[in-house]
DNA sequence: TGTACATCAGTGAACGCGCGTTCACTGATGTAC
DNA sequence: TGTACATCAGTGAACGCGCGTTCACTGATGTAC
């Protein structure tokens, strides 16, 4: 069996036991039965479970990552000094995330993945992704702050997190959601449908209203 | 020790550290240790560790669920037949969220165990909150339901879930994020200033404009 | 009032189990001379 | 072309450890007569 491919089966393996069931709740014996390779070669390969969590999620954060630095080359070559609306912005970020996983047909484990990043504690791997991918986030925000002027920079920073909230949980949990909608309205929804569903809400919820000022304090 | 404050003992300290790292991270050792209890106290007053888990959240979901159906019934009132603004809804279910821990002094953990809930896999627990709790969420599906007339079952469905995962997402998350705002932008935000901000995002959310149909499928 | 018994919260030690990791080893392939 | 050696993917078995749970036991309190 050549390299490539037992550390591919492990990579394949892994990130769907992760995406089903989380980190702590996968074995190394659980993904390696699985995946028809031999217990010690987790740990041959990569070291330690910690490692391979994290090769997960570089296979699939590094084309994000690069794809989407080139689209956002793309609006700003586009756009030149002005700034790039919101909404091209949300969809072109939506493309990306639709685009990288679909050549390996797993976009739904992409989002199980990343709501677990957030969600689970592994402090490790927030770390590894804060410092690997941190930067894109970064530009992506600069951007966002050019689309909207009006948003105090706290406000907009909260109310980027309300809709990374919102689509992270819903595509993230989609599979229970999913059943109880297919089940109540008889309606069999596709990731893609849930994101033409999320965009106008994203969007209006970006340019809410803004809150009523704090209540003054005493003292 | 009385009864009454070895399994109080173990309570409050479980929920704290589940809160901080999950179930499954969270040993019974970490717990008994903590609450400087027996080992074998755990097994013995609740059964097992899954009822231990489920106890934890019925300390809170048992309150919660009195007062909302009560705010409910005072709303269902106040207004007889005419449907109940959105609004009002959201911002009577918000004022329950932030009455019932109020008196525990712990509404931040509140919040975590609803997120752990929702993404941390004990299937059983699903199972124990649907099977508890799921009548009060129904009717409150039902009055929105009211209150929103021109939204399509399956997208107010949706639109619910989506909202639902900004605040739980945001609430759950909290710590991490107050700390970088404190950072970033030297705002210290409470839960309150978070529930504040997060009203006008979710009303618009809401009634954010309808998505744009589904392109049409060739065949 | 005194005694025998039942109840029950709490304890200390052990149980078997599955975990991530390690290690000595194999065997195929490539490289140097 | 042939031989000796190095490299490296992969293996099988074992390691120590922490886990949830169990069990025989203690000791305080309540109850019946």
């Amino acid at each position: 069996m050549a390299q490539t491919d037992t550390v591919t089966r492990i990579l394949d393996t892994a990130e769907v036991l992760f995406a089903e069931r989380g980190f702590a709740e996968t074995s190394l014996r659980n993904i390696t039965s699985k995946a028809k390779v031999n217990l010690a070669a987790v740990n041959y390969h990569f070291g330690s479970k910690k490692a391979l969590i994290q090769a997960v999620f570089a296979r699939y954060l590094d084309p994000f990552t690069e794809r989407f630095h080139a689209a956002l080359d793309d609006l700003e070559a586009h756009y030149g000094d002005k700034p790039i609306p919101l909404e091209v912005l949300l969809e072109s970020m939506a493309q990306t995330v639709l685009e990288v996983p679909a050549e390996r047909n797993s976009l739904k484990v992409f989002m199980r993945l990343l709501g677990l990043a957030y969600t689970q504690a592994q402090g490790h791997l927030r770390r590894y992704i804060q410092e690997h991918y941190g930067s894109v986030f970064t530009r992506f925000v600069e951007l966002v702050r050019r689309a909207t002027p009006d948003l105090a920079d706290s406000e907009r920073f909260w109310r980027l997190h309300f809709m990374l909230g919102t689509v992270i949980f819903t595509l993230s949990g989609l599979d229970a959601l999913r059943d109880i909608a297919e089940q109540d309205y008889g309606e069999h929804v596709s990731v893609r449908d849930l994101i033409r569903r999320l965009r106008p809400v994203v969007v209006a919820g970006m340019n809410a209203p803004l809150p009523e000022p704090p209540p003054m304090r005493a003292g």
